[in-house]
DNA sequence: AACTCTATGTCGGTA
DNA sequence: TACCGACGTAGAGTT
């Protein structure tokens, strides 16, 4: 159906049957099908950013013709799932190239961490950076300090308004290191709060950080990114 | 550039600059353009399930020719997120007409809870529903029931396999009540769960309930579904 | 609008 | 491969 390398698309009426993980049908109609080279396949309608059925990359793609229709089936495997699309009638078919390329976004929760590495006493005056993402049973720690006092300072990250789950997320790990017997700080470090979350990080006794006081330091990597892309 | 109604694909050479959450620009190449009349505008390549750059649905967009290139801008507002996409070459530009359609889809965490709620003395016997997702400072409680000896059994539920960050989960909504002064139990409901969570789940105290044990619950509605869409 | 959670999330990194 | 957490997550439902 499709050849090596070539993306395909192709509008028409069809109807959707999905089961997997979870299970789906939907009924004729007017959809856009996309297949890229890479197993991919996205149906769309006409609105949602998100495709009404899809298969994530490495999905096997199969076409056929029958009856005066077009099926096409992709079967991915691990966890087994399968997409029939059944097409009684064709708009387009388009087949083209497009290309590959890494796209470097600037300001990610990586921007943020990097400049927090890169100016640890903007947290606490002559604190060391211990590491970051550091593994413990409870998960990662994003940064960890150790202040001049020799305890330390656990810091989780975000890098959007942060919830309850990012102070619940903390606890985690403050909690893990006292029940160690270590003197531990929490610290969140995100551009807002959420009212819950204050709550939450206040009654905890953590301290609550401006990702704006870093602003500084990512400021200079968006502007060595602009420089490089000009 | 699109009427009213229709969606519009334009597939040529690119380049895409984005401004936003976030920050990032994309060279030159091939790519397909994607609008929709919600105001979504998708920018795929030859791989990946997701775009790469995108705007969602209630986007403005614009668009006009100047020196030759075709230039589209699409603009959100709240947060002011912006995205100029300019084409130096068009290889296709389609535009049709797409459904716009409801998917159900079965086999979701719904589909779990409700069946968890039908068969609540499964969990234990002689249990009664208290609720579903009850809210809490702590986040929204999946499901509550009343033992016979008057004690709360606090239940997350995940349709996937559940890691820390599910017992993290319950293990707030447990300490909530707890320290309300209530006898609780708490009980995770998931078809299976990663060894570090089962490691965690074990030393909080709480309980693992296979999803499995409520599948016949599940089939019963998907043999509904199945019955309603043929 | 803010907040919470689910998702067929997807994706990347790591052990 | 399993596990973990971020994401410009999106999307839905409630307050």
């Amino acid at each position: 159906m499709y050849r090596q390398g070539y993306v395909c698309i192709v509008i028409g009426i069809c109807s959707i049957e999905y089961k997997g993980r979870a299970t789906s049908y939907a009924d004729s109609a007017a959809r856009m099908l996309i297949v890229k080279p890479d197993g991919t396949l996205l149906i769309h309608e006409s609105s949602k950013r998100e495709p009404l059925n899809w298969q994530p990359p490495g999905s096997r793609i199969d076409a056929n013709c029958k009856d005066n229709k077009l099926i096409v089936i992709s079967k991915r495997y691990s966890p087994l799932e399968t997409i029939i699309v059944e097409f009684t009638s064709l708009d387009a078919l388009i087949l083209c190239k497009l290309a590959s390329t890494y796209l470097r976004v600037i300001g990610t929760e990586e921007d943020l961490v990097k400049s927090i590495i890169n100016n640890p006493s903007t947290i606490e005056p002559g604190a060391e950076v211990i590491g970051r993402d550091i593994p413990t049973p409870m998960g990662k720690v994003d940064v960890v300090l150790k202040s001049k006092d020799g305890s330390l300072i656990v810091i989780e990250v975000k890098n959007e308004r942060a919830g309850i789950s990012a102070v619940a997320q903390l606890k985690r790990y403050v909690e893990h290191y006292s029940s160690m017997g270590v003197k531990v700080q929490g610290v969140l470090i995100a551009p807002s709060l959420s009212e819950e979350a204050k709550r939450l990080l206040y009654k905890e006794g953590f301290r609550f950080v401006s990702a704006h006081e870093f602003s500084k330091a990512k400021r200079t990597s968006l502007d060595m990114f602009i420089k490089r892309s000009n």
